[in-house]
DNA sequence: ATAGGGTTAG
């Protein structure tokens, strides 16, 4: 219609460019802007805007700094587009540049701050602004209820001039985020009115304390359900294991949006069932479905937790489409799942490219370093954060403890240890000592790690004692490793992957009979050990393999395949190392069941499947035995290929009959 | 410009 007018005025054009920009197809509305005889404010504005709600804050500030005249709406929006884009500081900047800011505009910034958690420097603004209206105290009691300040949203609350649902329901909400949930129902039932976003935010407060049948009932009670009651309930069930009946809650929504398809992703990725959870992203895509920066992010999260790669890559593609990819949230989403899919280099491009880095983007690079038992790039990494002014806080020294810990930097180590509280006040956390110990354990330094558990300031937990035995078993120490099983066992009676290893130092010192007590044991508790298995993502495909699988449709090639290496691989001088098997059987028995490890049968699927040249990675959800970890060795050697295994514990990158774990995991 | 649902580090 447009291109058939035969006059059109200034207004059919801006008409034209605010539809393309709320369809966000800012392609086309750069294109009539471009086109345009003339243009007023309000075209300009038109474009400003639609920079800013896609994330795209460096070309909105060419817009607004090409403006030949600015009216109030133009400086708010570039005022929002740096606020949500969380670029604070320019917003700051821009905000002092200038001093008839409109009320909106105050309470853009005051919320920004609030969100940045810089309770302080907002409260200034509110004390400061000459005008306030109701957004700007809700603002202020949004900000202090969600920052864990409710005695002081409390006495904004009582102060207010007018209370509205939004200040009603900030209260509700505030409540619930810290747990007060008898305090958020009060509030509640004395609310003069509520609308849908105060059920869902009591709902939702039912649902994080997992008391799913107290949420079902305000559920059913509300009188009007929208799409995010549904999702809040999709989000419940599936977070509190009944996948299923979250199902059932998505297949019967009246109006599905992207959250709710995010919300059962992340539930089926959550639950382990992450073949689901891709099948359904692919579902989605074929919906029609708009994907959002949330939906994102879910995705790559189920990407980078079963290491799906090559999907991982696709979804970046098609998120450097959508224009998220410069987002602080995406793009450390994105980050982690290159961290995690075991392919660094690419997570360490992504990581130059977050514009804003927030503590989030340097706790995954460091984390992801080292996973990869690249200690120093960890190291260098963190050295750098430290010099842009980022605060390294709890988990940043989780991630550089690790690194230490897994490339065998013990004085760095302890030096970081011994040194975070009194450089960054991080008190010293179970993690923390977990590290530690895992660091001294590994290094042989048993009895230094002993000290340090017995000086910790409070008790140490499974997982402590857990890095206990682990060093145990790399050093042979039975008596002390089963000191520390015997307590794991009481603290957790149900840890399988715990009587596994005790099975592995009894195996490893050849006490057969005690292996065998362990598995009676086991057997008696009801624990079942988790079973072992590995995948390999091959055009798009995930193909999992267990012990022994014989359901594979390639089994055949497979077994024919490994039979083959084992015979290259023995002229080779790998001896497998048979103690290290669960049971007490014959050798040639122990022998056979090693072979078809899952994680073998993964590497030689891989080999036969995946063009040469191309690294091979393969993921297992336990840790890789010792014996595959030398037999995968020899086989990169013999094939002369680069083979990534990510275990549940780090990354090994075998090449050349070397690992890169030295191996010390 | 303010309230609810999904998402990122360990």
């Amino acid at each position: 219609m447009f291109d058939k007018m035969p006059e059109r005025d200034l207004h059919s054009w801006n008409i034209m460019i605010s539809g393309y920009v709320r369809n966000r197809n800012l392609g086309a509305a750069r294109a009539l802007f471009d086109r345009m005889p003339l243009r007023d404010v309000v075209s300009w504005n038109a474009m400003l805007s639609g920079y800013a709600q896609n994330g795209n804050v460096d070309e909105a500030r060419e817009i607004f700094d090409k403006m030949p005249n600015k009216n109030a709406i133009s400086w708010n929006g570039i005022l929002a587009a740096y606020v949500q884009n969380g670029r604070i500081e320019d917003a700051r900047r821009l905000f002092e540049s200038k001093s008839d800011w409109e009320v909106v505009s105050w309470n853009c910034l005051m919320g920004g701050f609030m969100k940045r958690k810089k309770l302080d420097d907002a409260r200034q603004l509110f004390e400061k602004m000459p005008k306030r209206d109701e957004v700007s105290w809700n603002t202020m009691i949004t900000g202090y209820a969600q920052n864990g300040e409710l005695s002081e949203a409390r006495r904004l609350f009582e102060e207010s001039p007018r209370r509205d649902v939004f200040t009603w329901t900030a209260m509700v909400s505030g409540y619930v985020q810290n747990g007060m949930l008898d305090e958020a129902r009060r509030i509640f039932n004395e609310m003069p009115e509520k609308n849908s976003v105060s059920w869902n935010a009591m709902i939702a407060g039912y649902v994080q304390c997992t008391r799913m049948d107290l949420a079902r009932e305000l559920f059913e009670a509300m009188p009007c359900r929208n799409v995010s009651s549904w999702n809040t309930m999709i989000t419940g069930y599936a977070q509190s294991g009944d996948i299923a009946q979250a199902r059932n809650l998505f297949d019967r929504i009246p109006w599905r949006d992207s959250i709710s398809w995010a919300a059962i992703i992340a539930g089926y990725a959550q639950s382990g069932h992450s073949e689901e959870a891709l099948h359904l992203f692919v579902e989605m895509k074929r919906d029609g479905e708009r994907l959002n920066r949330c939906a994102f992010a879910c995705t790559l999260s189920t990407c980078a937790n079963i290491a799906a790669l090559e999907l991982g890559k696709q979804v970046h593609g098609r998120l450097v489409k959508a224009g998220f990819e410069s987002g602080c949230f995406v793009g450390n989403a994105l980050l982690a799942m290159y961290c995690r899919c075991g392919s660094i280099d690419e997570a360490h491009n992504v990581f130059e490219e977050i514009v804003e880095k927030d503590v989030i983007s340097w706790n995954t690079m460091i984390a992801g370093y080292a996973r990869h038992g690249f200690g120093k790039e960890a190291l260098i990494i963190f050295e750098s954060m430290k010099t842009v002014g980022i605060k390294p806080d709890d988990i940043t020294m989780v991630g550089v403890l690790s690194a230490c810990s897994h490339t065998g930097l013990v004085d760095r180590g302890t030096e970081y240890f011994y040194s975070m509280t009194r450089d960054y006040g991080i008190k010293a956390n179970a993690k923390h000592y977990t590290c530690m110990i895992d660091l001294l354990g590994r290094a042989g330094r048993l009895d230094d790690a002993q000290n340090l558990m017995g000086n910790m300031p409070f008790e140490p937990d499974a997982a402590t004692w857990g890095a206990l035995l682990g060093a145990s078993r790399i050093h042979g120490n039975t008596e002390l490793g089963e000191k520390a099983a015997k307590i794991i066992f009481e603290m957790e009676p149900d840890n399988a992957g715990m009587y596994v290893l005790l099975s592995n130092l009894y195996a490893a010192s050849g006490r057969w009979g005690d292996v065998g007590k362990m598995r009676l044991k086991m057997r008696d508790k009801g624990v079942r050990k988790v079973p072992g298995y590995s995948w390999v993502e091959v055009q798009n495909k995930i193909h999992t393999f267990s012990v022994g699988d014989s359901f594979h449709p390639d089994k055949d090639r497979i077994y024919a395949y490994l039979e083959e290496l084992e015979f290259q691989m023995k002229r080779d001088g790998y001896i497998s190392s048979t103690k290290l098997v669960l049971h007490d059987v014959e050798e040639e028995e122990k022998e056979h069941m090693l072979k078809y490890h899952s994680e073998k049968l993964a590497v030689a699927f891989a080999i036969l499947t995946i063009p040469t040249g191309r690294p091979i990675r393969v993921m297992k959800n336990l840790r890789v035995c010792e014996d595959c970890h030398s037999a995968i060795k020899h086989i990169s050697k013999i094939v002369g290929r680069l083979i990534i295994v990510r275990d549940s514990n780090r990354f090994h990158y075998f090449n050349g009959g070397l690992c890169s774990c030295g191996d010390y995991w």
